[in-house]
DNA sequence: CCGTATCCGCATGGATACTG
DNA sequence: CAGTATCCATGCGGATACGG
C-alpha cells in the first residue's frame, strides 16, 4: 500500500467527499425505499431547502447515481430513482447506520469523560 | 424501518458528519498504519493546515476514536494512536476505498455523458 | 409542480504570528 | 516539537422571489 489516499485527487477522497455531502447520502437512502418525486423527497428529508435538493439531485444524476425521468403531464411530473451504480453505496450506508446505532453511546460517553476532565484540571499526560 | 435517519439529530446523521469531515477519516487512515506524532501526521496528509490538524485531532480524541499521549521529553513528544472504538470505522473505510477504486471510472464516464448531453440539446425527457 | 436566480449571513478553514 | 491565537477570504447553504 502506498500513500495513495493522501493525494487530494485520489478516488477515495472523491468518494469521501460524496459521502460527506450534507444531503447526498440522505437522498440516496430515501430513494432506496422507492422512487420519489421532487416535493415528496423535499417533505421526507427534514430541513433541506429547495435549492440544496435541486442542486444535490443534479450532482447525483451527473455522477450516474440516480436517474431523473420527467413526464409531460400538466403540471409536469418528475421522478427520481436509484441507478444501479448506487447499490454499493446503499450497502455501505447500511453498515454505517448499523455501526452508528451500535456505537453512538460509546462516543457520547467518551465526550462526557473528555469534557469532564477539563474541569478536574488539564488532561493528565504521562512522563 | 421508520424515518429515523431523517431526523437531524439521529445517530446516522452524526456519524455521517464525522465521516464527511474533510480530514477526520484521512487522519484515522494514517493512524491505522501506525501511531504517529503531530508533525509526522502533518507531513503525511497532503494539504492539511496546522489549525485543522490540531482541531480535528482534538475532536477525534474527544469522541474516543484516538488516544493522545504526551511524553515529557525536551522538547515535548506527543503520540497519537487509534482507540479500539475506531476499528469499525477503519473497516468501513476499507470498503469505501475498495468501492471507490472499483467504480470511480463509472462515475467519471457518467459525468462525461452528462456534460456532453448538455450541448447536444437539453437532456431528453419522456412523454 | 418543478425547478432557477439572486441576495446575503455565517461558519469553515487557510495564512500567519506567537508561546510553552 | 506541538500547539494556540488572530485575522480574514471564500463559499456553503438558507430565504425569498420568480419562471416554465
Amino acid at each position: 500500500m502506498n500513500g495513495d489516499a493522501f493525494d487530494p485527487n485520489c478516488p477515495t477522497r472523491q468518494i469521501l467527499d460524496r459521502i460527506g455531502d450534507k444531503w447526498a447520502m440522505l437522498i440516496l437512502l430515501v430513494l432506496a425505499q422507492q422512487p420519489r418525486r421532487f416535493n415528496d423527497l423535499r417533505r421526507r428529508i427534514g430541513g433541506i431547502s429547495q435549492k440544496m435538493l435541486s442542486q444535490t439531485l443534479k450532482s447525483l444524476e451527473r455522477d450516474g447515481l440516480i436517474v431523473r425521468t420527467a413526464f409531460a403531464t400538466v403540471p409536469v411530473t418528475v421522478e427520481y430513482r436509484l441507478a444501479p451504480l448506487a447499490d454499493g453505496l446503499i450497502g455501505m450506508m447500511g453498515a454505517i447506520t448499523a455501526w452508528a446505532e451500535a456505537h453512538l453511546g460509546d462516543i457520547e460517553a467518551a465526550r462526557v469523560r473528555y469534557d469532564g476532565a477539563r474541569d478536574a484540571s488539564a488532561p493528565r499526560d504521562f512522563a
